[in-house]
RNA sequence: GGGUGCGUAGCUCAGUUGGUUAGAGCGCCUCACUCACAUUGAGGAGGUCGGGGGUUCGAGUCCCUCCGCGCCCA
């Protein structure tokens, strides 16, 4: 009784349940786990933790490749026995989820302003109740076997007690501070962002040209250029180089702001390009990170002449509430109309523009928190350049040591209301630096304004709101922002403090920042683990094994992970990092839903199932290089899943041919000793590219090998074998059955759905036709309970009998090439099966093993095939000649091309025979390795054998 | 401007430490549905590896240079 499987692999229902399957059985967990008995922590665990993606987020192809390379390797080293631990978890996201529930309460026509700080986060975290879990399902959906009991959130209170830990460390270490500095302000998002999430874009902007009339000259000025008119208003001096022989006679004179008529110095400074625009500079405190540092060291005024929205303020005087782009069109037209203008003219510059809010960056003085990055810089350089960490591929080591080495201070506060708030708090009562009361440092924005007493306030500070009646809970309620003075000193603890340590007052007000989302992600390694408890998990499973994840995220993320570990653990958080490439369209475009080229991953699985879209990721793809998707590559290896599980469905319907048990000891065909070779040839090979992390050709050579070799010609000569009955049958199935078992596990990291469900199948048929016999038709003599935990192939150490078996069966194939390219050419019938003779020398015994199996794939007919070592070629045959052997078909020569075919052929081999001649004629017999030398020896034997052949043949 | 990557068949890409008639998928042309698979099988056409120079017995593979494209950072 045959066993018989569906024609295809229905993945839409088995893909779920496999995983349940998997899932419920505990196969997702480390088998060595120091939070159950008999737990051994002498043997070194695998340990990923996967990126967290945002928890509000839907998934995307960056999510799948990432899920497919991470999958992989888990799957891989659990096979190979080793304890795997892979901790899947969400990151908040500030800016981005707060953006989408802030999208929803518009959408009611309300902002997070009408609800308040506190209710407005309890709204988050309904959001992400209730979208929280999509992306977790998805990642199930790509069968992802992490441990979801171990799952993460980056607001979990153990992680958030993390945060507050590393922020109050360095805090204590000096490490982080509150400063006074130019940041880039996205006054879309209202809110401070670092370095790293700007954007700089080419733009065809002007340069204006204007004047700066001297304040006691006779109609004297200084001809300045700028980018930017609209920050003018906020110029305190205008800087030139104090050799530039132009304008060193204005130093230390005054000039006057056009419009609003302000006085202000000219200063010498040598960082004044004397070659750009006018060599002369309008300094901005401001609004000009440059023009601030110049500013500091000249102990210029900080005038800020914009709101956080971007629209200009009182000191902007007359273009007070004009929006920064309008202000700067109108300030221009006065200008003009006072004669100020001197000309335009077009400029390209790079803009900054704000990554998640698309607007130009407003570059703003204001007070931050910041993260004094050198000091944890230079360890994290080191461990990468000692080797400690690797990074692979290995160029993006050099981009790392690059940034290391020019890094700046991080701004890790956010003007956000959903993230870890910043743990420090102000006294109100205690005096500030400057002696005054600290509450009146402490400024409250409110918006909509407060009406107090008919009073409108938009600003004011605790003292003024205290003096208007307002008690502490009823100004944090209503307040929208808050700006505390560098004045003021804060209170930074692990918990809230009841009253001040300083004075005891019990009026302490807790900064309003949230601290960057990187910044609690950057402790994601150590801080799922339980760190800064020292938990089992935390003592067995860290430092972690690999970080995988895009290149696109190498500075935000995994260098910070590397500081931070070092700072807070004293190790590395992973030993290797693993960088893949972004996914692209078919042509190499960025996906992007304006261009409408995106994929959606679940409409892959929808239509084709998990494994075609994890293989297609995963094969042709090398490590830190983009890779082109296209729905045509996921067909073709929808294909490749489908002649895996037909490739089953004929093994397991071959065992019906064969006897429960053998009578005699293994014969084996040329045909079973070549696949068993080869497969042992595969396995190494896959070893080695494994081991270097190049899971793509590894899966590639699996591919080539189970459809250009198993399938192709393997069962095909298999058919014959099997119909044979007996013992060949049986040793063919069981060839068949421990090639098939070994190819299933070599896929499986990749395509681990399908090749799970016919492992299963092939175990069970085995069992039912083989009973207790069914240990020997595994691989390795044993069946686990499922695939996911068979164990990793390894090939056995060659026995010597190999390539020679090899090579037969190499010149076979290209024996039945040549046969049926001859057919084709003639346009024979493919049912006209030919009779042949064919002369094999010494490989006469090989060929007649698989004479039936020659005859199947080349078509001849198996009653009239003689196979000799020595013949007469006969009357009136086709001569075929491959390598050594001649194949002489049945049929008339009476075909003119035959002969321009010969000689065609015969000059091929005679020019090869020509080359190698002269190479090994050559220095090359010399200087190349021995064995190199011996290969084009035995090359050029046996093209020498073929020509004769061939000479005869035409000859004859 | 600095760094980095890429340029291989009509298209999209592999090509491992340089080894000597360069591979895959898709597409194209011929033929084939009785026996695992038409989500298939067989055969075929089609690249000398961006240009130039060099190192070497030998280079797609290393070095230099030029051209074109991309990305990152300033």
């Amino acid at each position: 009784m045959a066993y018989e499987l569906p024609k295809t692999f229905d993945y839409r229902n088995l893909e779920p349940q496999i995983y349940q399957t998997w899932e419920r059985k505990g196969y997702f967990k480390p088998w060595n786990d120091p939070t159950k008995p008999g737990f051994d922590p002498s043997i070194e665990p695998f340990v990923i933790s996967m990126p967290p993606p945002n928890v509000t987020g839907e998934l995307h192809l960056g999510h799948a490749m990432m899920v497919a390379l991470e999958d992989l390797m888990i799957r891989q080293k659990r096979m190979e026995g080793v304890p795997t631990l892979w901790v899947p978890g969400t990151d908040h996201a500030g800016i981005a989820t707060q953006l989408m529930v802030e999208k929803d309460l518009a959408g009611q026509g309300k902002t997070r302003y009408d609800l308040g700080r506190e209710a407005f986060e309890q709204r988050v975290w309904d959001w992400k109740r209730k979208y929280g879990g999509i992306i977790t399902t998805q990642i199930r959906r790509l069968g992802a076997s992490c441990d979801w009991d171990r799952e993460k959130f980056t607001l979990d209170p153990d992680l958030y007690r993390a945060v507050m830990e590393a922020f109050v460390r360095l805090w204590e270490k000096g490490l982080i501070y509150r400063g006074y500095r130019v940041i880039n302000w996205s006054p879309g998002l209202q809110t401070a962002v670092s370095d790293l999430e700007v954007e700089y874009k080419e733009v065809q902007g002007k340069l204006y040209y204007f004047k700066y009339m001297l304040a006691d000259g006779e109609g004297e000025y200084i001809p300045v250029a700028t980018t930017r008119p609209e920050t003018i208003l906020g110029d305190t001096a205008v800087a030139v180089h104090p050799e530039d022989a132009r304008y060193q006679k204005y130093i230390g004179r005054e000039v006057v702001v056009p419009i609003l008529g302000r006085r202000i110095p000219v200063i010498a400074d040598e960082r004044v390009d004397r070659e750009f625009g006018t060599g002369a500079l309008k300094i901005t405190p401001g609004h000009d990170p440059v023009d601030f540092e110049i500013g500091q060291s000249h102990g210029l005024p900080v005038l800020i002449v914009m709101d956080e929205r971007g629209y200009m303020n009182a000191l902007a005087g007359p273009y007070a509430g004009l929006e920064r782009f309008e202000a700067r069109e109108k300030l221009w037209a006065d200008m003009k109309e006072a004669g100020l203008v001197l000309k335009e003219a077009p400029y390209l510059h790079r803009v900054p523009f704000a990554q998640r809010g698309g607007e130009p960056i407003e570059p703003l003085a204001s007070v931050q928190w910041f993260v004094r990055i050198q000091p944890l810089a230079k360890p994290a350089l080191e461990v990468v350049r000692a080797g400690r960490i690797r990074i692979i591929p290995e160029r993006f080591a050099k981009v790392y040591y690059h940034w290391l080495e020019n890094i700046r201070d991080w701004t890790i506060s956010r003007q956000l209301w959903w993230g870890h708030r910043i743990p420090a708090w102000y006294c109100m009562d205690c005096p500030a630096e400057d002696g005054r009361r600290q509450a009146e440092h402490v400024r409250f924005i409110f918006n909509p304004p407060l009406e107090v007493d008919g009073q409108t306030l938009e600003m004011a500070t605790y003292a003024e709101l205290e003096a208007q009646g307002l008690a502490r809970p009823e100004i944090l309620e209503k307040a929208a922002h808050m700006k505390v003075d560098l004045a003021v000193k804060p209170i930074v603890a692990r918990e809230a403090p009841e009253r001040c340590p300083v004075c005891g007052s019990t009026r302490l007000v807790q900064e309003a920042d949230v601290l960057d989302t990187w910044f609690s992600s950057g402790l994601w390694p150590f801080s799922t683990l339980g760190w800064p408890e020292d938990t089992p998990d935390y003592r067995y499973f860290y430092p972690t094994t690999v970080m995988e994840t895009g290149y696109d995220i190498l500075f935000f993320w995994v260098a910070r992970m590397i500081m931070m570990g070092l700072e807070f653990t004293g190790q590395e958080p992973f030993r290797i990092v693993y960088l893949h490439g972004l996914v692209r369209d078919e042509f190499g475009r960025k996906m992007s839903k304006t261009t409408g080229n995106v994929i959606n991953p679940l409409e892959v699985i929808e239509k084709y199932g998990t494994d075609p879209l994890r293989f297609t990721l995963l094969v042709g793809s090398a490590p830190g290089n983009d890779i082109n998707l296209s729905w045509k590559k996921i067909e073709a290896n929808r294909n490749f899943a489908n002649k895996v599980w037909n490739l089953g469905r004929f093994v397991l319907r071959a065992f019906a041919a064969a006897p429960a048990a053998p009578q005699a000891e293994p014969d084996w065909t040329l045909a079973d000793s070549w696949i068993w070779a080869r497969l042992q040839e595969v396995i190494r090979q896959v070893n080695a590219l494994n081991e270097r992390y190049l899971f793509g050709e590894a899966g590639k050579l699996v591919y080539e090998f189970v459809w250009g070799e198993f399938a192709d010609w393997y069962v095909e000569m298999a058919k014959p074998q099997l119909k044979a009955g007996g013992d060949r049958a049986y040793y063919t199935a069981l060839a068949l059955s421990k090639v098939l078992d070994a190819i299933l596990r070599l896929l499986h990291p990749y395509t681990p759905f399908v090749t799970e469900a016919l492992w299963g199948h092939l175990k069970t048929a085995v069992q039912q036709h083989f009973g207790d016999r069914a240990p020997e038709f595994s691989f390795d003599g044993q069946w686990a309970d499922m695939l996911i935990i068979a164990a990793w192939p390894q090939a056995h150490a060659p026995e010597g009998w190999e390539d020679a078996k090899l090579r037969t069966f190499r010149q076979l194939q290209a024996l039945v090439r040549a046969i049926r390219r001859y057919r084709a050419e003639r346009g024979l019938d493919p049912k006209t099966k030919l009779p042949a003779l064919i002369v094999a020398g010494d490989d006469r015994e090989a060929l007649e093993s698989v004479r039936a199996g020659l005859a199947l794939v080349a078509r001849l007919d198996p009653q009239a095939l003689r196979i000799a070592a020595q013949a007469e070629p006969p009357e009136g045959a086709t001569a075929i000649v491959v390598g050594p052997w001649t194949a002489y078909l049945g049929l008339p020569t009476a075909d003119p091309a035959l002969r321009a075919r010969l000689e065609k052929k015969l000059a091929e081999v005679e020019a090869q025979i020509a080359r190698l001649e002269n190479l090994l004629a050559g220095p090359f017999a010399q200087k190349a390795p021995p064995a190199v030398v011996q290969r084009e020896r035995d090359k050029l034997a046996r093209y020498r054998e073929e020509a004769a052949a061939l000479r005869r043949q035409l000859g004859a």
